[in-house]
DNA sequence: ATGAAAGCGCTAACAA
DNA sequence: TTGTTAGCGCTTTCAT
C-alpha cells in the first residue's frame, strides 16, 4: 500500500498548522506568498493529495460525475458512447472530476441506481444519454434536485430549459449530406430512417426532406422507415428502390441501415441500373461514422463526440460551481466523412 | 437533494444504537433475530444507505475498481473494451463495487495516474488491459501492493503467478477456426497477423501454424505480418494469394485485417480464382466478432467478454475480500461465429 | 496571516 | 446481545 500522506505530515514538515496546509490548497489568496511557496513544496516532496473522502465529509461533495454504460443493442452504434466516454472521462478529469460507472436496463432501472448511488457515493451529477419524449430520469433528477447534463435534447416539448443539454444537429447533418448528394448531381435522394416517434430519427429525416424540398424536389414517396438492423435496411432499400426506378442515392439515419443500403445497391438484381447511369452509381451515405462506416468505405455523418463531451462536462461543471440558474444548450454540428459510397 | 438519512436516523426510530444498526448491516450474526428484522424494516422505510465516504474513512475500503478507457485507436476493435466495461460494471455491482475510469496516453502517465487516484480516491483495486511485455505498470502496483487483476496474461516470461489475470485463449481460437476450414474443404490456408512480438498476435498465429502442421501441412511462407488496418490486411492478402495460388482460405489476427483480406478476396484481380475452384470461394475468418464482423457477413471468433469480466471481478474481489495467497490465472475459450465468408 | 476546535457518518475496540 | 467511546482526514467556524 501507498504510504498515506496525511495534511497533518505536510503541516509538521512545513512548520505550519494544518488549517494552513489547507488553506493553501483551497484559498490560496489567503495565504502569504512564501508560506505558500514552501508548503507546495512540501505538498510535492512528499507526494501529499487530498484525500477525497475526508473531503467529502466535510464538503459534501465527491466530484464524481456518474454516466450510465449501455448494454450494446445492435452492436454497431456501440462505438460512440464508447468514443463520448473516453471524451468525457479526458474532460473531466481536466476538471478535477472523476467518472464513475453503472448500468441499467430500463429507466426504472435507472432511477433506482440513482438513488443508490445519491446514497452511498453520492456523485456530484449525472450525465444522461439516449433521452426520449417524456424521459422520467430528466424529471426525477429536477424533482430531487440533482445536477445533471443530458447528451441529447429533452425531446419533450416545452421542458425546453429546464436543465442544461448538449445535442448533436441531426437535421444539419442530414441536410448537409443531401447538398452534398445534390452537388454530386443527385435528384431523387431517399431516406432510410426510424419509424416516427424518436426525436432523434424524426430531427434526421427532417433535414432530408427539408433540404429535398428546397431543391424543388418533393420527398413524399422517397422515404422509408425501419428497424435499425442491417438486414431491415437492406430491405427497406429494395424496397425502395424498387418502387421508384429514379432513385440514385440514399441518406441514411444510421451506419445500420446505411450497410444494408450499401447491399441492396450494389446486389446483382439492382446491376441494370448501372446501365441506366453508368456514371453514377447508387451512393449512400450514412450516420456517425462508426468503424463499421471507415471499413466498408461508407461516407458517413461524424459527430463532435469529444466537443459533445467537453461540453457537457462544462455545463456540468458550471452548473456545480456556481448557482448558475440556466444555461445556454449546446447544439453541435457533425462533419460528412466522404469516402467511396457517395 | 435526497435528504440525508444516516445511521443515528436509522437508530432512533428502530429504538437501538446506532452501533447495533452498523451490526445488523455488517455483522449480522451478531444481532438477535428480531432486532435485526426490526431495523432492515426502519432501513427499508427511510431508504436508508451506507454512505461510502464514511464507511471508507473507518475502514480505508472504498469499494471502487478503477480502469482505463483507451483512446480508440483503429476503433475497429473499441468496441471489445466497450463489451468488457459492459460486463464489468455489471459484474462489479453484483459484488458491491463500482467502476471509476481513467485515461492514459502510455504507461507512464498511466502510473502516474495510479498516484493520484491512490492518494485521492483510494480505489481498492485495479483491471488492466492490454498488458504486453515487460509491463511497468504491473511491476509499480505489484511493489506498492496494490491489489489488480490483468485482462490479459503476463507475457513476460517467469513473472507467471505473481497476480490473477483472466485472458482469452487466442490459438485455441484460431486452431478452432483452422479446423473448421480443414473441414470444409481448405487446406492452403494462410494467416494474416501482426508482426512478431507483440503476445496477443504471436499466441493466434501459434494456434493456426500448429493446427496446420497437425494436418500435415507445412505453414511456412502462408503467413503475414502487418500493422493492424483494413488497407494493410488487404496488400499484405494480395501478396499471399498472388505469391501462393493454391491458398483459398485466411485466418487473420483481426477483423481489420480480415475485413481488408476480404476486400482482396472478393476483388475483380482474384475473380480467376472462381474459375479454378469454383466451388470454393476464398474464405475468411477474423477474430473479435466486432460490430464490422457482423455487418459484413465476416465470420469470426467471439471473446467471452461478460464471462471475461466476470472473472476479472471474481478474482480481484477475492483477493481483496481474503488473504488469498496466489489465485490461479482464467484462461476463457473463444467461440467460432459462422458467417457467410467462410 | 495563522492556529485551535469541532464535527461530517461511520465502524473497531471495548464496556456493560 | 447491545451501548459507549474514539477517531479516520478534512474544512468551516471562530479566535488569535
Amino acid at each position: 500500500m501507498a504510504d498515506k500522506v496525511t495534511i497533518a505530515d505536510v503541516a509538521r514538515v512545513a512548520g505550519v498548522s494544518r488549517q494552513t496546509v489547507s488553506n493553501v490548497l483551497n484559498t490560496p489568496d489567503v495565504v502569504r506568498e512564501e508560506t505558500r511557496r514552501r508548503v507546495l513544496d512540501v505538498v510535492g516532496e512528499l507526494g501529499y493529495r487530498v484525500n477525497q473522502a475526508a473531503r467529502q465529509m466535510r464538503t459534501g461533495r465527491s466530484r464524481l460525475i456518474a454516466i450510465r454504460i449501455d448494454p450494446d443493442r445492435d452492436g454497431i452504434n456501440g462505438s460512440v458512447l464508447d468514443r463520448f466516454l473516453h471524451g468525457l472521462t479526458d474532460s473531466a478529469a481536466r476538471s478535477g472530476y472523476r467518472v464513475l460507472l453503472y448500468t441499467a436496463d430500463d429507466d426504472r432501472t435507472e432511477i433506482a441506481t440513482f438513488e443508490d448511488l445519491l446514497g452511498a457515493y453520492e456523485p456530484d451529477g449525472f450525465v444522461l444519454t439516449g433521452t426520449h419524449h417524456q424521459d422520467p430520469r430528466a424529471s426525477w433528477l429536477l424533482g430531487k434536485g440533482v445536477p445533471f447534463v443530458t447528451f441529447g435534447r429533452p425531446w419533450g416539448e416545452e421542458s425546453e430549459a429546464r436543465h442544461p443539454w448538449v445535442d448533436v444537429d441531426g437535421a444539419a447533418g442530414t441536410a448537409a449530406a443531401t447538398r452534398h448528394l445534390l452537388d454530386a448531381g443527385h435528384s431523387r435522394i431517399g431516406f432510410l430512417g426510424w419509424p416516427t416517434g424518436s426525436g432523434v430519427g424524426d430531427d434526421r429525416r427532417e433535414g432530408w426532406a427539408r433540404t429535398l424540398a428546397e431543391a424543388g424536389i418533393d420527398p413524399s414517396g422517397l422515404s422509408r422507415a425501419t428497424s435499425d438492423a442491417v438486414a431491415d435496411g437492406e430491405a427497406a432499400a429494395r424496397d425502395l428502390i424498387d418502387s421508384d426506378p429514379g432513385v440514385t442515392a440514399l441518406v441514411c439515419v444510421s451506419d445500420s441501415l446505411a450497410v444494408g443500403g450499401l447491399h441492396a445497391a450494389r446486389s446483382p438484381g439492382l446491376a441494370w441500373r448501372v446501365d441506366t447511369r453508368p456514371d453514377l452509381p447508387i451512393a449512400v451515405i450514412g450516420f456517425d461514422d462508426t468503424p463499421v462506416a471507415k471499413a466498408v468505405g461508407l461516407t458517413s455523418l461524424s459527430q463532435p463526440l469529444k466537443e459533445a463531451a467537453a461540453s457537457c462536462v462544462s455545463l456540468l461543471a458550471r452548473a456545480l460551481d456556481g448557482t448558475q440558474t440556466s444555461q445556454a444548450p449546446v447544439l453541435l454540428e457533425p462533419s460528412l466523412v466522404v469516402r467511396q459510397s457517395a
